[in-house]
DNA sequence: TCTGGGGTCCTTGAACCA
DNA sequence: TCTGTGGTTCAAGGACCC
C-alpha cells in the first residue's frame, strides 16, 4: 500500500457508443447501442441515454431492442474508429509516466510514482482533471472518468463510483472508509457466482466480506480465490502497474446464427477459425504447443478439448488437423451453436517444425504474406495530438455538455464543491448521511479535498456533463438543444430504426433481424441517386469486392467491407491455400434470405464514401436498398438518402477524422 | 426471446514419474 | 517387486473481465 494516491485509472465512459456519437451528429443525444445486431447478437456498449431505458452491456441485443424506444440506434462497431480513439488516449497517458498499463481499449492504469511528480492531493487532483480536459478535447468529446488512489483496486473502484465525467481520488488512509459500504458486487474478480454465494451467507457488502475469516473464504471459494478476497476485503492490493504484458493464448471463436449439423461445414468452419489464429500468431510472431477447440451446443453447455504437441506451430493447417480430430470426439449430430480454436502455451520465437507429429501433415503453402495495416495503425505512430491546456479550444457545438469543465478553473471549483457539500461527493446520489460515512470524521475541507469533481458536478458548477446521472436524460437534451434539433432528425423522421420497406415504410420483417438502422425517412428514394438503369440487385453490375477486414472478428463489425461477391472474400488473408476455394462466404446472419449472396450487405454504422454525396454512415438497409446518412463528426447533421445497395457510386470508407488537426 | 468474442486465472482430477 | 506418497503436467470446466 503506498503513502499517497499515485496510481491513476482512467476509463473512458460508454466509449463505443461516445465514438458514435461524436461522429454521427445526428445520434447526439440520442439512445445509442453498439453490438451484434444480428439474432443472437449482445450489446457491447450502451449510450447513457440507452441505460436510462434499462440497455445494458452484455444483454442480449433483441431484449435491448424491447427496452429502447424505437428512435434508438443500434449499429454494428466500428473498431477502427474505436482503436484510433484509443490510441490518442493512451498516447496521452504516455505523456504522463512512462508506465501506462492498457487494460482493454478504453481502460488503463497509470503510475505516477516514477515521474517524480508532486503527490500531494492538490496536485494529483490538478493533473487528474487537466488530463480529464485533455481527453475530451483530444477525442472530440468523448469522456473519461477518473479515479486515483494508493492502489490499483482503489482507483479502478474511484474511477467507477463517479461516472460518468467523473473524478474521484481516495487519499491514503481513507481505502477502508471507502471501501467498505459499497457492495462486494464491486471487487475485481466478484462476479455473478461469487455474489451469490456470498449472498447467500449473508455477506452483501466489502465489509461484511472483512468481517469473514480467512479460513470461511477459503472454505467457500479454495485457496487463491479465498486469500484473494481476504485481501482485496482489507484494501491489500500491491499489484504493480505493468506496461506489458504477454499473451497467454490466441483463439477465435463464431457463435453461429443457425445451429450447425453438417460435418463438412463444421470442418471447414474450424478451418476458418484456425487459420485466423494462425495468422494471429504469426503477426505477433508467437507460436504455441496446445491447440484446443470449444464447442457450444444448442443449450449453452460448452465443452473444450485440447492437445498438447512436442513443438509449438503457427501452422494454420496443422491447427486445423488438430482442431479436426478433437472436434471429431466430440458429439454435433443435436447441433453446434459456437465454434472455437484456440492455442496456448505460447513462445515468443517461430520454431521452425521441421519435425511434425506422427501422423501429422505437414504444411505444404508458404506463410501468408504480411497483411497491410489496417486503416487507423498510421495514427498511433502520429506525431501527438496537440492539445491545448484549459481553457481548450472551442469543441463542436454538442460536445459542450460532455466536456468537463476549463481545468483552469477546476481547481478552485474543487475546493468551492468539496466545501459546500463535504462528503456529500463521494458517492454521487448517496445521502448526504451516507456520504459521510464514506469518509467518517473527515473535515469538510478534508473530505473535500477527496472527492473534489463529485460535489462540484452534483453541483453542476463546473462539470457539467458530470451532473448528468447515470440516466443520461439531461445530456440527451442537452446533446439535442446544443445541436440545436429536435431529438428527431432532421429530416422530420420519426426516428424508427427498423426494416425499410421500399416504400418508406417500416418493413414488417422482424426488427430484432438487426439489418437496419434505417429512420422511416421522408427522403424519398431519389431517382438521380439510383443506377441509371434502375437494375435491381443481383443485376449485372461488376462485382464490388470489398477489402476483407484484416482479421474478421465474428462479431459483425462495421469496419468490414460489405459481403464480397467472390466465395473466397471473407476468408482471411491468413488462411493457408489448403482450404478448398469452394467454401462459400458464409453470408452474416443479418442478411435476409432473399437478398441474393452476391450483393453487398452494409451494416448499420459502417463509415461509406459515395463518389456524389461524399462520405455519410449506413443508417440501414434492407430489401436491396441502403440508407446513407451524409455527416461527420465536423458537421451539421446531415441528409438522409437511399440507394440500391449495389450502387457503383458506394465505397466502405474509413473511419472520418473528428479533428482538423489530425 | 435469451445469453458475443477474446482473453486470464483457478480448481479438480487423472496420469505419470521419482 | 510392490505399494504409498508427493510433485508435475495436462485436460477440462468454471468464473471472471472488458
Amino acid at each position: 500500500m503506498r503513502g499517497e494516491p499515485s496510481i491513476l485509472h482512467v476509463d473512458l465512459d460508454a466509449m463505443f457508443a461516445a465514438v458514435e456519437q461524436r461522429d454521427k451528429p445526428s445520434l447526439r443525444g440520442k439512445p445509442v447501442i453498439v453490438g451484434g445486431v444480428a439474432g443472437r447478437g449482445v450489446v457491447s456498449t450502451a449510450s447513457y441515454e440507452a441505460r436510462a431505458f434499462g440497455a445494458r452491456s452484455a444483454m442480449p441485443t433483441a431484449q435491448a431492442r424491447r427496452l429502447c424506444p424505437l428512435n434508438t440506434a443500434f449499429l454494428s462497431p466500428r473498431f477502427a474508429a474505436y482503436q484510433r480513439t484509443s490510441a490518442v488516449v493512451m498516447e496521452l497517458l504516455a505523456g504522463v509516466s512512462p508506465l501506462v498499463e492498457q487494460v482493454s481499449i478504453d481502460e488503463a492504469y497509470v503510475d505516477l510514482a516514477p515521474t517524480g511528480r508532486d503527490l500531494s492531493l492538490a496536485a494529483v487532483t490538478d493533473l487528474a482533471l487537466r488530463l480529464k480536459a485533455e481527453i475530451a478535447v483530444a477525442t472530440g468529446g468523448v469522456t473519461g472518468s477518473i479515479g486515483a488512489a494508493s492502489s490499483k483496486l482503489l482507483a479502478k473502484i474511484g474511477s467507477d463510483l463517479n461516472k460518468p465525467d467523473g473524478l474521484t481520488i481516495v487519499p491514503a488512509g481513507q481505502e477502508l472508509a471507502v471501501l467498505h459500504p459499497l457492495p462486494v458486487r464491486r471487487l475485481g474478480g466478484v462476479g455473478p457466482a461469487t455474489e451469490l454465494r456470498l449472498h447467500r451467507a449473508g455477506v452483501r457488502t466489502v465489509g461484511d466480506l472483512a468481517a469473514r475469516s480467512l479460513d470461511d473464504l477459503v472454505d467457500w471459494f479454495g485457496t487463491a480465490h479465498g486469500h484473494g478476497l481476504y485481501r482485496l476485503a482489507r484494501a491489500e492490493d500491491n499489484r504493480p502497474v505493468v506496461s506489458e504484458r504477454e499473451a497467454k493464448s490466441v483463439s477465435a471463436e463464431e457463435t453461429f446464427d443457425v445451429d450447425l449439423t453438417d460435418p463438412a461445414r463444421l470442418q471447414r468452419e474450424l478451418d476458418l477459425l484456425a487459420g485466423r489464429v494462425a495468422g494471429r500468431l504469426r503477426r505477433s510472431g508467437l507460436t504455441g504447443r496446445t491447440v484446443n477447440i470449444k464447442v457450444r451446443h444448442p443449450d449453452f453447455t460448452t465443452i473444450t478439448r485440447a492437445v498438447t504437441r512436442d513443438q509449438p506451430t503457427d501452422d494454420g493447417v496443422l491447427i486445423a488437423q488438430l482442431a479436426r480430430r478433437l472436434l471429431s470426439d466430440v458429439p454435433t449430430a443435436g447441433g453446434i451453436r459456437l465454434l472455437g480454436v484456440g492455442v496456448s502455451a505460447l513462445y515468443d520465437f517461430a520454431q521452425d517444425d521441421l519435425f511434425t507429429a506422427a501422423g501429422e501433415d505437414p504444411p505444404d503453402f508458404d506463410p501468408a504474406p504480411p497483411l497491410a495495416p489496417s486503416p487507423g495503425a498510421s495514427l498511433t505512430s502520429s506525431p501527438a495530438t496537440t492539445v491545448t491546456p484549459s481553457p481548450g479550444p472551442p469543441l463542436p457545438p454538442s460536445s459542450g455538455a460532455m466536456v468537463p469543465g476549463a481545468s483552469a478553473s477546476a481547481s478552485g471549483a474543487v475546493v468551492s464543491g468539496a466545501s459546500a457539500s463535504a462528503a456529500g461527493a463521494v458517492v454521487p446520489g448517496a445521502s448526504a448521511s451516507a456520504a459521510g460515512a464514506v469518509v467518517p470524521g473527515a473535515s469538510a475541507s478534508a473530505a473535500g479535498a477527496v472527492v473534489p469533481g463529485a460535489s462540484a458536478s452534483a453541483a453542476g458548477a463546473v462539470v457539467p456533463g458530470a451532473s448528468v446521472s447515470a440516466e443520461g436524460a439531461v445530456v440527451s437534451g442537452a446533446l439535442a438543444s446544443a445541436a440545436g434539433v429536435d431529438a428527431s432528425n432532421e429530416s422530420g423522421d420519426s426516428g424508427y430504426y427498423g426494416l425499410l420497406c421500399p416504400d418508406g415504410s417500416p418493413a414488417p420483417g422482424d426488427p430484432s433481424s438487426g439489418v437496419a438502422a434505417s429512420p422511416v425517412q421522408d427522403s424519398p428514394l431519389e431517382p438521380a441517386s439510383l443506377p441509371g438503369s434502375a437494375s435491381l440487385p443481383g443485376s449485372a453490375l461488376p462485382p464490388r469486392v470489398g477489402a476483407p477486414s484484416e482479421d474478421a472478428t465474428a462479431l459483425p463489425s462495421a469496419d468490414a467491407a460489405p459481403v464480397p461477391v467472390p466465395a473466397s472474400a471473407r476468408i482471411p488473408a491468413d488462411v493457408p491455400a489448403r482450404i478448398p476455394a469452394d467454401v462459400p462466404a458464409r453470408i452474416p446472419a443479418d442478411v435476409p434470405a432473399r437478398i441474393p449472396a452476391d450483393v453487398p450487405v452494409w451494416r448499420p454504422g459502417q463509415d461509406v464514401h459515395h463518389d456524389e454525396h461524399g462520405p455519410g454512415w449506413v443508417q440501414g438497409s434492407g430489401i436491396g436498398r441502403v440508407t446513407v446518412r451524409f455527416e461527420g463528426p465536423l458537421t451539421p447533421i446531415g441528409r438522409v438518402r437511399t440507394f440500391f445497395v449495389d450502387d457503383p457510386q458506394l465505397h466502405p470508407a474509413d473511419p472520418p477524422d473528428w479533428s482538423p488537426s489530425l
